[in-house]
DNA sequence: GGAACAATCTGAACGCGTTCAACCCCACTG
DNA sequence: CAGTGGGGTTGAACGCGTTCAGATTGTTCC
């Protein structure tokens, strides 16, 4: 009963992340995933190196909704905080159904091992989708930002999305509604400091802060909170 | 042969942390604990709720360890960025032996369930610690903020500090040097930054900033002094 | 002393993620 | 038509973290 080997990931995958959703991450066990995909459970790892890779795959297919979700309610030429909060809702919007994965997401995304971390420069397709996605808003934004900011913005709205993710890991207050008023509240605040960052005053901390950023730049720095700049 | 609980749990405790720091996390057993503190597997987990809690006091001990390796270099009237790099520099000097565990450090400082998330407003003597750290740091400095930063400033600095730690985490350069060359490179960020938050032009900004993390923090530590230990 | 009770301790047992040697199946050779 | 090679598949086995019913020890009161 040989399938090919494509068909067999996707059934294990489909199978597993169905699992995830309707009973979580450790309720889900290899060996139900392998049963109930009608398979035995060494041909699951034949397929996927751990229940890591499953996880990671359900991370993949979550950006992707993600950006789905938030491309379509963008509004061109606005400010460029108000799609990030646009963004940034839909992102709580489409990973609620997986609160309960939110330390396996980060322990996924933190592997330094995995070519899969966020920071690694290697392939990372959870990275690159997220970054993509910061592209894609900055780009249809109407903010005037400086030529050397505008390069590395996404950057570091990603690294904003980190932050609030990171939060959002950790936020048990129902629908994670304090998350919510963090993306309310930071993103005007991300306004603010990106107008700011034009004013000569304040031109120094600017270009220290891009220099900063390039420096790390194989492997980047973390989402720090704010830094008013 | 029964000893007083707190024995017994101290043994675990320093065989514990000794095999960690030896063969590292995951070679490190239950088992091998159990059987080289002379005592049963049960037993150990009378005295710990499980291995993670084993980290936890690893975790604690190693901020201790910060805390006493910093105070004596921190430099009264210096300016606090200078004073931070002092800190960073040394939380990197004995977080060095530890740096295989930083993945287990995350889990435990994020986990939702536990009382010792960072972001808990419950009993989280991590936190705390680290956040006190950062409290002397601000107060034996000289730089002089506006009254309502400086109630907030630790809370800024440990957020750079979780910023830090998270960047280390991801580090596989050869000792953490990218790590040091973050610190060397943000400290003077954030020192410009908080001189930049006293001018009217950014006034604004700050307190929205300040707002911003003061609804984050339901439950403020305000009055907490040092607790005896 | 001894009965009663709680604290401390034991180790077999459970289910988990993961590994691996062997098995099946089929397209391709000679 | 054997033979051969390799991808797909199998499930018993391993060691792990963790649990729990019960044994052991120490303390308290009569």
């Amino acid at each position: 009963m040989a399938r090919t080997a494509a068909e067999t990931r996707e059934l294990l995958a489909d199978t597993a992340l169905r699992l995830f959703r309707e009973d979580g991450f450790d309720a889900t066990t290899m060996r139900r995933i392998a049963t109930e995909a009608g398979v035995s459970i060494g041909n699951a790892y034949h397929h996927f190196a751990g229940k890591d890779e499953l996880v990671q795959e359900l991370y993949v297919r979550v950006l992707d909704e993600h950006r789905a979700a938030a491309a379509p309610r963008l509004v061109d030429g606005s400010p460029v905080a108000d799609n990030l909060r646009t963004v940034l809702h839909a992102g709580i919007d489409v990973m609620a159904p997986y609160h309960g994965f939110g330390q396996t997401f980060l322990r996924i995304a933190v592997q330094p091992t995995s070519s899969t971390s966020p920071f690694s420069g290697e392939s990372a397709p959870a990275r690159d989708r997220a970054l993509d996605l910061m592209r894609v808003t900055v780009d249809r934004s109407g903010t005037k930002v400086s030529r050397a900011l505008d390069a590395r913005l996404p950057h570091l709205l990603w690294l904003t999305h980190l932050a609030v993710t990171l939060h959002w890991v950790t936020d048990t207050t129902t629908d994670q509604q304090r998350t919510r008023t963090l993306i309310d509240g930071l993103c005007p605040v991300v306004g603010r400091a990106i107008a700011l960052s034009r004013l000569p005053v304040a031109r120094g901390l600017t270009d220290q802060v891009l220099t900063l950023l390039d420096s790390l730049t194989p492997e980047e720095p973390v989402a720090s909170e704010e830094t008013p700049s």
